[in-house]
Parts: structure tokens; sequence; C-alpha cells
DNA sequence: GCCGTTTTCGGCCCGACTGTTTTCAGTCG
């Protein structure tokens, strides 16, 4: 079991024993350890076998037993028995905007509604309405947001599913008979949702794959075995395909499984496989189509294959061009960690720089800094910075209000290295009024970055409405840079606004929200998100060194 | 259930908004 699997059974136990109404701060227990031990970067098992589990902070004497019964045996009897109580289609419920633990525990209390498509189902017959708190709009909202839902029913983000492809790759890689192997499909194009995970095999041996991906230690079921292909289902019931192919036409279904078919049909337009018999790689493929390589995030049919023709495909950004992050969080807000914890991984990444942004006093859920504490960070930050080498920004993340003003005053952001202004309130006004309060954020010469422009959160919500081209333009014409945040849970903005933006010449980051030192590593879906909407490092300014990001930040506030 | 330079009990982030009410409980961040 991973961090990841026993963090998930924490946070379930959590959610029962909220919708039960059990003590709150046995509640927030079990999600402080569960969150604890999902961001801790040694491997559960190893701190097991050590005995060192309650040495994770947050993880007291209770959980550590638990966690020992879950890795010693796959199960746990408390959370087995929990859901006798409250079956796992009722969390799903919790999950929904506008219901918490008091609604949903209604819910099945009263009509013993156990599922989402039992609860539209009820929503649409107007059953709800007689509960307590329930009324016509509640029901509406229950409806729409599981309709939407629906529409991506069975695809989960690229942040659950790249870990597990890549694990199973590895497992294949260096169990099995093979030549060369790659994750494939959607993945691999670095879409945010994807539906399953496709890998692509080189091997001669096809039948003894067949035979070892059983002992894998991560499957659930195999659906299809035969030479040449397997179907199945990992231990999260995450869906998976494996193709092996013959390696003399491996980089040949490298290209042909990797693209959308829009693309393949496309650039294959019933060609012979045999034209590309032996191949030396991607873009050998490519030149035999009289094509320049085309990078995987690209390969979507939108006017790629056009430029791989003429030439003038864009120098796409890669990870290693990324010298910094401008937007993190400590323990002087809502971040797990101090400055000097999320100073140290960021130099251990070869950063150049890193900004400090934690959250303003109106947020004060997350312990919002106010002027005070804001002055006292940043004597803490001189400290620190005499015997670093890399730079720390003093920054802030400060709300915008419901009327577009900020949570501090000018003379308090003027004194500070960066400004981002985020929207963390208020998400229900109608385009125009949620517009104009983002315009006027952008209009704050003292506001450098936008942070995460939608508000939306993959599988969960929406963005907030936006007319998102007059927003374009004015941060175009006021300079100021919009955030593409690369927690993969919101991947905002998302890649067909970074490209509309980059036409109209607004300068981008690439920022993790980090609020633990292993979220920093989260940057590689931010980077693949803005190859997919065609970014090159002069868009981004954090690829930029120092000296060229301080003066782009000056020049922009004069 | 966790935690302790106020230490083995008694604390543990709170304030605004929403939809349902008719004075507020529940939800959100």
């Amino acid at each position: 079991m991973t961090n990841q699997e026993v963090a998930r059974i924490l946070r379930q136990i959590a959610e029962i024993l909220q919708i039960k109404d059990d003590n709150p701060f046995k509640v927030r227990a079990y999600r402080k350890a569960a969150d604890a031990i999902y961001h801790f970067d040694e491997d559960i098992n190893v701190l097991n076998q050590t005995g060192r589990i309650a040495d994770i902070p947050g993880v007291g004497r209770a959980v550590q037993e638990k966690v020992e019964e879950l890795l010693r045996t796959g199960s746990l009897a408390y959370h087995e028995r929990l859901l006798q109580d409250v079956p796992l289609g009722v969390l799903d419920m919790l999950h929904l905007p506008g219901l918490g633990p008091r609604t949903v525990r209604n819910i099945y209390e009263h009509l013993r509604i156990t599922s989402l498509d039992e609860l539209l189902q009820a929503a649409q017959e107007h059953r709800l309405r007689g509960l307590a708190g329930v009324g016509e709009n509640t029901e509406a909202a229950i409806i729409k947001s599981i309709e939407e839902q629906k529409l991506s029913r069975g695809k989960v983000t690229l942040g659950e599913a790249l870990p597990l492809a890549e694990h199973l790759l590895r497992y294949l890689l260096s169990t099995s008979p093979v030549l060369d192997g790659s994750i494939v499909g959607s993945i691999r194009r670095g879409k945010p949702l994807v539906s399953d995970i496709d890998i692509l095999l080189a091997t001669r041996q096809p039948e003894k794959v067949v035979s070892l991906i059983n002992e894998y230690p991560g499957i659930k079921q195999v659906t299809t075995a035969e030479p040449g292909h397997i179907q199945g289902l990992l231990s999260g019931n995450m869906e998976f395909e494996i193709i092996m192919v013959d390696p003399d036409y491996y980089y040949f279904n490298l290209v042909r499984t990797t693209g959308s078919k829009a693309h393949r049909d496309t650039i294959f337009n019933h060609q012979h496989a045999e034209l590309f018999f032996g191949a030396r790689g991607e873009a050998d493929i490519y030149q035999r189509l009289g094509l320049i390589y085309v990078a995987p995030e690209l390969r979507e049919n939108r006017g790629e294959i056009e430029l791989a023709r003429t030439g003038g495909l864009p120098h796409l950004l890669n990870l290693t061009d990324i010298r910094g992050d401008l937007h993190t969080h400590s323990k002087w807000s809502d971040g797990a960690e101090g400055i000097a914890e999320m100073a140290g991984s960021a130099i251990a990444l070869g950063y150049e720089y890193i900004a400090v942004t934690d959250h303003s006093k109106s947020l004060s859920i997350s312990g919002g800094l106010n002027e005070e504490r804001l002055r006292l960070q940043g004597k803490e930050i001189d400290v620190l910075q005499a015997d670093l080498p890399l730079t720390i920004l003093k920054g802030i993340e400060v709300d915008i209000m419901k009327d577009g003003a900020l949570d501090f005053s000018d003379d308090v952001l003027a004194g500070l290295d960066l400004v981002i202004a985020s929207v963390h309130s208020n998400f229900k006004l109608d385009k125009v009024q949620q517009t104009e309060r983002l315009i006027r954020a952008i209009q704050n010469p003292h506001v450098d970055i936008i942070g995460h422009l939608s508000g939306r959160l993959l599988n969960r919500r929406y963005g907030y409405e936006l007319d998102i081209l007059r927003i374009i333009e004015a941060a175009a014409e006021y300079k100021t840079i919009l955030e593409i945040n690369a927690h993969p849970d919101r991947l905002d903005i998302d890649e067909e606004t970074a490209r509309l933006a980059k036409g109209y010449g607004v300068k981008m980051v690439i920022n993790t929200d980090a609020h633990h030192r292993v979220d920093l590593s989260l940057m590689r879906y931010g980077v693949m998100n803005a190859r997919r909407g065609w970014l090159e490092p002069a868009d981004v300014v954090n690829t930029w060194n120092k000296d060229r990001l301080f003066e782009y930040l000056s020049s922009r506030r004069s």
C-alpha cells in the first residue's frame, strides 16, 4: 500500500465520522493525519518497518496502530465497521458542492439514498425538498452538479493517473523481456482529465509479459490477456491497457497510439505500416511523412500538422527551463512547513528563486497574515536569506474582495517583491460583476500576478463565469501576469486560455501553489498544461533568470 | 484523536454567505 492509498482510507474515516456527527476535532485529526501521510516524502512501508510511523506530525498512537494494521493485513476492521453504518456511495454525495455532512446525513437517514444515481432521481422527483434546509434551489443545484459530473464520469485527473502509469511502466520495464516502453494516449499528451492508462511495449516475447502481469502488486483484475494486448483494472479501479508490438514497429506505434484520433488519422492517411519499418525514433516517423517532429502535447490536430509541414511549430518550454516557483505557502498561513524547509526543497530542485506568498488577513480560516505578521515574516526572510544560495521573494497572495478591491492597502503591497491577487470568495457573482471584479485587480499597479484565474477544480466544480477575452485584453494592457496553477486539480488557466493569452502578448507564470515541500514537484503538470497551450520560454516569466524577472516586475509597476 | 518552553488535560483556525427561514443552521474556503 502506498502513502496515498493509506491516506485515502483515513480520509474516508474522517468523512464517515463527520456524517455520523462525531467529535469535529477527531474528524480533523484524521484529516490532518491523512494529509500528512499523503505528503510525507518517505514510503510509509519503510517507516513502518523501522517503527517510525508516529514520527509523522499529526499521527499519534491511535492512527499509528490503524496504519500498521492496514499495512499488515491490507484492510482495517475499524474502517470496515464504519462502512457498515455509512456506505461509500453516501460519501460521494458529500463531494457535491452545497451538500455538507448534515444534509447528507438527513438524505441518507430519511430517504435511505446511497448513491448519486438515486439522489439524482429523488431530486428530479422533488422528494428532497421536504428535508430540513432543502428547498427548490438546493434540489436544482444537486441536479445540475450531478449532471455536470456525468460529463466527466469515469475520468480522473492527470495527477492521479500519471504516477500510477509510471509505476506500472517501471514494473514492466524491470521485470519483463521488453526492449522499450512508454506511456501513450492522453496521459502522454498531458490532458488534464484522462479515462485510462495506456502503455506501449516493444517486445518479441509478449506471452511472457502476459504471464507476469498478474504478479504486479497494484493489479485488481485482468479482463483481457492475449499476446499483444492486456486489459484490466488497477487496485483503485483505474482501467489500463497494455499494447505489445514488434520492436521494428515500436516508433510507428508510439506515434500512432499517442496522438489524438484526429491527429493520427490526418498524418497517416491510410499509409501502409511497412513504410515505417525500423524507424529510429518518433522524429524519424514524422520525417518519413514529410513533417517536423511534433511534441506529444501538440498532437490534437489544432493546427500543428500544417506547421509541422511548413516549419514554424513553437519551441515549447521544458520542465528544465523552470528557474523558480512564485506561489508557495508556509506555516505562516495554511502551509505545512516553514520557509526554511520550502526554500531547502527549492534549492534541491536547482531553483534560483522562490516567492513566499501566504494568504492575506481576510482568509482567516487559512491563518491569513495581517500587516504586522507580514512584517514579521519579512524579517524572518531577511535572516534566512543571508545563508541561502537562492533568492526568496517576499510576497503575498492577497484576496480580491467582492468589489475587486484588495485585502491590503497599496502602501503595504508596495513594500513587497511580489503580489499575487486571487479570488477565494463570492464565486456566484454574475459574469459581468465577476469580470469587472477581476479587471479592477488586474489594473492595480501593485498586482503582479492573478492566481488561479477561473477558480475551477477539476472533477469538482466549474470555474466562475468570466468574459475571458476582456480579462486577457486587460492583462495585456496592464502587463499583469496570468498564473498557470500547476496543481493537477486546478490547471488554471487552462490550455485554451493560455494559447489565447499568448496571442495577445500576455506573460504567464507556472506556479505550484505548494502547501508542502513535496508539492513543489507538481510543477511538471503545469509545464505540460503550458505546452498544451503552445507556450515557449519567452511567454513564461519563471523560465527567466532572476535579473530578467526582476526587471520585468519593476518595469510593469512603473 | 493529537498535542505540549502555559505539558498528561483541555484546548484544538473563523467569518461571510446562502438558502432556508422568520431568526438561523449549514456550507464554504
